[in-house]
DNA sequence: GCTTGACATTCCACTGGCTGGAAGCATTAG
DNA sequence: CTAATGCTTCCAGCCAGTGGAATGTCAAGC
């Protein structure tokens, strides 16, 4: 199989397989006659392995750890099941973090009367808190000078 | 005032200052006869600026947006408000796609018995819907397409 | 005046995870 | 035979900075 197959079997592109053996993710592909990557089920099973791995979260940092304990079947169940806890926590950080900016947002435009005029309560929100001299960031502040 | 103090004034690093700086999203700073940068309140409260529309999220391309507006005093705050609203679509598929992936990863390690033994669900779940040989990629496919 | 240490400057390299494109062979269809 | 793909390699770029080296400048203490 060559690499446009594995790739289209597989949901990457050929460039990202290409560049997963450059990075040594996975391992040098064997070669035809003619020079092209030539692909084994194995090796697609481990392509494909690494397609929902990146896309269920992980980096190619964790796919690589991910690969280890695939390939080792002395694994213990744990082990894998505390990567993937651990992954949990990290996108929760990241969901809360989203979470907070979305309210951010929301408050912002919620406050902005969105009309022709140049008064906006997110631009203020924006500036709000700078610490300039003689600046008096209250809810007052009108379009600002600059 | 000198870059550190405009950094930590800021909440931006002088870094980051500079790095603005070189790609044009702040002007080019005027200079002490010691070829140091020297920032005016003005300056800071546009560093300020930028650091709050950093933090809400705002990729420097929109931000190089929010400070055409927030200089353009004759712009209409419906334009600002759109551009809040968009972003804020934008954070809400990204929560969509991560709140996905959580369920996933928390779906595969409830499934996992995290005990010493090689067997685990979650390597299972990545290594399934691999295609092998006699592969019919239609939607019976067992494994969501993660 | 001299040394020391904390600043400042520039520039280059690196991060992650690819993607785009150029230049050059191989294969295949017409 | 020719044209269109497909494969190869390598280089460059994306985002938003960060780290570090080499060098210059300033202020304090002796």
């Amino acid at each position: 199989m060559n690499i446009s197959a594995a790739a289209r079997r597989s949901g990457l592109s050929a460039k990202t397989i290409r560049y997963y053996e450059s990075i040594g993710l996975i391992e040098v592909a064997a070669r035809g006659q003619n020079g092209y990557r030539d692909y084994s089920d194995r090796q697609l099973d481990l392509l494909c392995f690494l397609q929902r791995a990146r896309a269920t979260g992980f980096s190619l940092q964790e796919c690589r750890q991910l690969l280890r304990l695939y390939r080792d079947t002395g694994r213990h169940s744990a082990h894998v099941k505390s990567m993937v806890l651990e992954k949990v926590a990290r996108v929760d950080a990241q969901l809360r973090e989203l979470q907070a900016m979305r309210d951010t947002l929301v408050n912002m435009a919620g406050r902005c009367a969105g009309d022709e005029g140049p008064h906006c309560a997110i631009i203020d929100e924006l500036a709000q808190g700078h610490g300039g001299t003689g600046n008096t960031p209250g809810p007052h502040q009108r379009g600002r000078t600059l």
